[in-house]
DNA sequence: CTACTCACAGTCTACGCTGA
DNA sequence: TCAGCGTAGACTGTGAGTAG
């Protein structure tokens, strides 16, 4: 191709190449981040040549070749609990970290899938981080055509890596705090029962009473919501409310607060005690004193950027990576 | 009109050659 | 033997051109 400065197109590195007075390979190795080689004083010529050309590469031609486009899809159902944002936070910052930008793909529902299916998404990714549960592993690897899918919701699949906290020790310590304050009673504020994740808490939740002895006398579904809290507060927490009631999210948590602020002076217990789930920060704020349990979310996110950056390293049939939870003491437990 | 081939974009790299 | 280098081809998707 030749360049002629008088159109409008970028200079590429056939440019630079031809300025230097060597091949394009040479030019493509001395401008390369990697060590590649090539000697020091061609190099020197090609790094002129391409500054004085005002040479940036085409990300979208590298691609072609690279088979990267530092593109990451992040697969969720929705985005509007606040637990959500506290850990996309982090995961589009750490991501960013490693030189690729997010795409946010909102699934919505089981039929949303189909249509994904059906007519494709229109983006190539490095990989695809999988929150949703309405997408199993061999799924969206047919949406992204892509064997690079990082399953976090649950579902296991042996040619894709898992990432995932493992709740059972963060429950059965929460559990052992309302064991050790004389809890015998229990309710429990669940998520959609459908998530394979929500049903291995609750499972959790169920053999950690039966351990500690204590009786599970309520379950109420809500779907993580504040407001599905509120609503959850008026069936728990009537004259017969159980000794306990935890939640599977702290937002419910504080929405049962929020309707029993007078069973919480300054923060404290009076009737039954409180325990959310997911330790999001707003339970650091005095409004919000819940126990919770929750994990090492940078821990669980560099997880997550280490299967991204380092594809090779996860074998198929690879066991699931965990992230260990543990309870977090605050006032209303 | 359909079915097929080819060129094109820009970059990277496998492979083979050269010369010290 | 090996560093340094050049050539050819791969990569993807599309549109233009050609044959039947």
């Amino acid at each position: 191709m030749n360049h002629d400065n008088s159109r409008s197109a970028p200079p590429t590195i056939a440019d630079v190449a031809r300025l230097a007075g060597v091949s394009r390979a040479v030019a493509s190795r001395a401008l390369s981040n990697e060590p590649r080689p090539v000697s020091s004083e061609k190099r020197e010529r090609v790094i002129a040549a391409a500054a004085s050309l005002g040479y940036k590469p085409n990300l979208l031609a590298q691609s072609l070749t690279t088979k990267t486009v530092n593109l990451v899809a992040v697969v969720v159902n929705h985005i509007h609990d606040l637990s959500d944002l506290d850990l996309f936070d982090r995961l589009i910052d750490q991501v960013q970290m490693i030189g690729k930008q997010v795409i946010l793909i909102r699934i919505g529902s089981v039929a949303r899938v189909e249509e994904f299916l059906r007519n494709g998404v229109a983006y190539h990714v490095d990989a695809a981080l999988v929150f949703s549960d309405f997408a199993d592993a061999p799924t969206v690897r047919r949406m992204f055509r892509s064997d690079h899918v990082i399953m976090l919701n649950g579902l296991h699949d042996e040619f894709s890596p898992v990432v995932i906290p493992d709740e059972n020790a963060g429950i059965s310590e929460a559990v052992a705090d309302a064991a050790s304050k004389t809890v015998k009673t229990a309710g429990l504020v669940t998520g959609r029962a459908s998530s394979p994740v929500e049903q291995a808490r609750i499972r959790s939740f169920q053999e950690a009473f039966s351990r500690y002895g204590i009786n599970l006398v309520r379950s109420v579904q809500g779907d993580y919501s504040y407001e599905s809290g509120h609503a959850a507060a008026n069936a728990l927490a009537g004259v017969d409310c159980p000794d306990a009631v935890f939640c599977t999210s702290d937002a419910m948590a504080m929405g049962i607060l929020d309707v029993c602020r007078a069973d919480f002076p300054g923060g404290r217990p009076s009737r039954f005690r409180l325990y959310g789930f997911d330790n999001l920060s707003l339970t650091d704020f005095d409004a919000y004193p819940i126990s919770s349990i929750g994990y090492d979310k940078s821990l669980y996110v560099r997880h997550i950027v280490d299967s991204i950056a380092n594809p090779g390293s996860f074998s198929s049939g690879h066991p699931p990576i965990t992230v260990p939870t543990q309870f977090v003491p605050r006032l209303t437990a």
